[in-house]
DNA sequence: GTAGAGTCTGACATCAATGTCAGGTTCAAG
DNA sequence: CTTGAACCTGACATTGATGTCAGACTCTAC
């Protein structure tokens, strides 16, 4: 599929897939003329790299990791290097702590709500 | 207390106390020489605020919700407006699906650490 | 082959919280 | 009264993902 497509079905921007490339997130076919060609897999793979960006994980981070998923049909292309899992390892606890956090900030705006329901 | 004092106990920087303060968020009293001083509570307060901004609420929003949050020793100050329950509402289900997308995030970091390990 | 939609690169703009610096003032301790 | 640390305001810089625009090229359908 060309980038429209993809954009489309993923919910992002034209201009977000091209930058997923330069930072090396993301790769494409190229047509005769220059242009863009994705594979059917591409969908999940922007999909993840925004989850992991809404994770607060940097691009550079990304493009490190990504190479050590487990693909869905076998294992992972690399291997992380002790550092990667470290640096991976503060990430996991900084997305615990976000967690709670979040748990915090919702519990206050359903206090907010319920008690603006209360008062109808 | 003074602000430097508020910051190192809440681990937020000075400069950003002052932001907080311009966008409405937190209130000082001011020495004859004009210098800001911070009741007790102020403590919590910016703790909150940082949760606030965490979950991706902007500080307009911000200052809108916090005079709407029961004290701990009475009710609301003000109360919420419908629009702001309505914001309120969609700020919350934005949560729930951040929290949702850092699970995910955090069961892919929570693989490739796992896979690393296996490897040693 | 032509029209129009889609795509390309490159550059500059944006946003919002925070960092940083300069030049001046205030506070507390000696 | 003096000195040094802390504070004041105001301005400009930074960050990183994304928006937007311009000018040129490609692709598909007619």
């Amino acid at each position: 599929m060309r980038i429209g497509e993809l954009a489309q079905r993923t919910g992002v921007s034209v201009r977000s897939l091209r930058y997923y490339e330069t930072q090396g997130l993301l790769v494409s076919e190229r047509t005769a003329g220059g242009q863009r060609e994705y594979a059917e897999r591409a969908v999940d793979r922007v999909i993840l790299i925004q989850e992991l960006f809404a994770a607060g994980l940097h691009s550079r981070k990304i493009a490190q990791l990504l190479p050590c998923m487990r693909d869905p049909d076998g294992g992972p292309n690399e291997r992380a290097t002790p550092e990667l899992v470290t640096e991976l390892t503060a990430e996991r606890e900084r997305i615990d702590r976000m967690i709670a956090d979040l748990a915090t900030s919702r519990a206050v705006l359903d206090d907010v709500i319920a008690t603006a329901a209360r008062e109808l």
